[in-house]
DNA sequence: ATAGGGTTAG
């Protein structure tokens, strides 16, 4: 080609277009290779259009590559720095976008325009957590004359937020001449992820004029900190609301387990003509996750297939593997899983690791962990947290410190609390209490609730009162609101027949004011999900239908040697009231229910809010022998698939 | 060029 005289558009156009059209870095060397030989490097149009469309080409390596070209520009104008700053300030290497700015401040004699570095390099300050850099940018911007440029201030406000430094924010804000709706908006959104609920409040209420982004972080702070009723007000008032609004409010109800009213949010936002996004549907299979009936998923996987909701993108094939795991549906979860084998996230992995953990299927997780190696993807923290809980719901010691190991060893990963306490737990559950100790004595972070926990429910399984009694001091120490450490506690001496210190704890908890959490037990009849309440009816038309089921029930299963344990119970009254308040468990209640509704030989499924007690336990496996039913129960932890007499969780819970 | 929603987790 011809050097650069006459016209030069007709000449630079194809080169132009050329890159336009660039699919790989490879076809970008060639260009750049080209650009060489015919002396194009050095025209810094066609060169800053180069180094543009590397830094735009979401090419792998295309932000290093661009850098490489950038280098070997003579004089690079003030567009190109902002090209490369701007793209740096959002990769894995946003100090790059900060050496970039100082270099520009030292090469440039023109300084017009630099001005439009100054959002990215102030977003790269925030992001890199990069303080005295940011400050001495501000100082810069306070002797510019961009002091009282409302976007140079709002990405002031956003970079103070995100280094958690709300007082100069606040201060950038009250300095503002003008404040449009995004400094209301990024002051709100700082305050919320702050945790300020009350001051974003005032905020909110204080802004002239309110828009739908507003509304949307507000809904969305209030679901975050338990404050529902605040977000629905927000909600209710919106005029127009758009996907955002509706997936915030889902999700509020999400977090708050309040999975019926998510679930109806979104059937009432599909009827008003919103369409569902991703954001949209991961929220809302989080919230049948979280019910654990599998008949709303079903419904939602067809929505996503009809309406060409691609698998594979983002969250959603996580989701749904989640999903079909946490309704009992191991096998669906698998075919999701199978579904995407083209283009798999981390996220599919680990969901469906820890579904078949909490399944007890803890062979079935190593072989897909044994997979992951095979094709060489690289596991995270959750993968393993997956994995060792897959092991100690299995009673897999010796996989379990295995793969803890690697887990350190070949993948660098250093272990957090979660991974100290599955070992606590894995030792714990297999009885072998110096080694769960030695995890807590040797772990360099102070064992927390559920490391004590772990100790206590391993002390009540193997009959270990000295251990239980210390570990329940020290759970009751760092969380003496949980009420699961007392009723655990009382629960060791209670087996040991130690009545005098179960009275002991009672009394302690009604000193402190501790409340048993009520358990709760739901199960699908007919397409309706009733809930039963320990020792009270949440469905009262039922009530007696209910209660002499159960009582045929037990009289039926003592026929078979069926001896109600009354150590399960915590009060202090006569063997006969103890007896009945054992009918009245959650589970057996919703188990008896599922009895008279559920046609012979269907399976009956059962989902709990705590973990599922003793006496239920050897209840269910009987009645799925003697009733020759399928039955699954969903506990705080795990899966108990009862047939014929046993359950799959081999009294690994 | 600056502001709003989502998964897997002892």
């Amino acid at each position: 080609m011809a050097t650069i005289s006459g016209h030069p558009t007709l000449l630079l156009n194809p080169i132009i277009s050329t890159l336009e059209k660039c699919k790989t870095m490879h076809e970008m060397r060639q260009i750049h290779a080209h650009m060489i030989k015919t002396d194009l490097v050095n025209h810094t149009f066609t060169v800053s259009k180069l180094v543009t469309f590397c830094t735009l080409s979401r090419l792998p390596e295309g932000l290093d590559y661009a850098l490489t070209v950038f280098r070997q520009i003579r004089n690079p104008n003030a567009f190109i720095f902002f090209t490369l700053i701007n793209g740096f300030s959002g990769s894995w290497n946003p100090v790059e976008s900060i050496t970039l700015y100082a270099h520009m401040l030292s090469c440039l004699t023109d300084l017009n325009g630099i001005e439009f570095s100054l959002p990215s390099v102030l977003k790269a300050c925030g992001r890199s957590r990069s303080l005295e850099e940011g400050r001495q940018v501000h100082g810069q911007i306070l002797k510019s004359h961009f002091q009282f440029d409302p976007f140079v201030s709002n990405s002031l406000i956003r970079m103070y937020m995100e280094l958690d430094e709300i007082e100069l924010a606040r201060m950038v804000f009250e300095k503002m001449l003008e404040r449009d709706v995004i400094s209301w908006n990024s002051m709100i959104t700082g305050y919320l992820s702050a945790g300020e609920i009350e001051l974003a409040r005032v905020l909110f209420n204080e802004m002239p004029e309110r828009d739908i982004v507003s509304c949307n972080a507000m809904i969305d702070g209030y679901g975050k900190f338990g404050k529902c009723e605040l977000a629905e007000e927000v909600f209710r008032m919106m005029s127009d609301k758009d996907v955002v609004s509706w997936t915030s409010m889902i999700s509020a109800y999400v977090l708050n387990h309040r999975p019926r009213e998510a679930l109806d949010l979104f059937r009432e936002m599909l009827s008003v003509g919103v369409r569902a996004d991703g954001p949209a549907i991961v929220s809302v299979l989080s919230a049948i996750s979280d019910l654990g009936f599998v008949e709303e998923g079903k419904w939602l996987h067809t929505h996503i297939s009809t309406n060409k909701i691609e698998l594979s993108h983002g969250f959603i094939a996580s989701s749904l593997i989640d999903m079909y795991a946490k309704c009992g549906h191991i096998e669906n979860a698998y075919h999701v899983f199978r579904c995407v084998s083209h283009r798999r996230n981390i996220g599919d992995w680990n969901a469906l690791i820890s579904g078949l953990a909490t399944h007890g299927l803890g062979q079935d997780a190593l072989e897909v962990f044994l997979d992951m190696e095979r094709m060489e993807i690289e596991p995270n923290e959750i993968t393993f947290i997956g994995l060792l809980s897959a092991c100690s719901h299995a009673g897999m010691v010796d996989e379990g410190q295995y793969y803890f190991k690697i887990m350190q060893e070949k993948y660098n990963i250093v272990p957090k609390i979660q991974h100290y306490g599955c070992m606590i737990d894995l030792y714990g559950r297999a009885g072998r209490f110096e080694d769960a100790l030695g995890v807590i004595q040797n772990m360099p972070m102070e064992a927390d609730v559920l490391a004590w926990k772990a100790i206590l429910s391993a002390s009540l399984k193997h009959g270990n009162a000295a251990i239980g009694e210390n570990a329940a001091l020290k759970a009751m120490d760092s969380a003496p609101e949980d009420s699961s450490s007392y009723v655990l506690l009382s629960n060791i001496y209670a087996k040991a027949r130690r009545w005098d210190d179960v009275a002991k704890v009672r009394l302690l908890m009604k000193e402190r004011g501790v409340k048993k959490i009520p358990g709760c037990s739901s199960i699908l009849v007919n397409g309706k999900v009733h809930g039963f309440l320990a020792r009270k009816e949440m469905d009262v038309e039922f009530s007696g239908e209910v209660l002499s089921k159960i009582n045929e029930v037990v009289a039926r299963l003592k026929l078979e040697g069926y001896e109600p344990d009354l150590t399960q119970v915590l009060l202090d009254i006569d063997e006969e009231g103890k007896r009945s308040l054992l009918c009245l468990h959650s589970e057996k209640m919703a188990l008896a229910f599922g009895l008279i509704n559920i046609r012979n030989g269907a399976p009956i499924h059962i989902v709990k809010n705590l973990r599922i007690c003793c006496d239920c336990h050897s209840f269910i496996k009987l009645v799925s022998r003697v009733y020759s039913r399928r039955i699954v129960v969903r506990d705080q932890n795990r899966f108990h698939h009862f047939e014929n007499g046993s359950c799959s969780c081999k009294e690994y819970w």
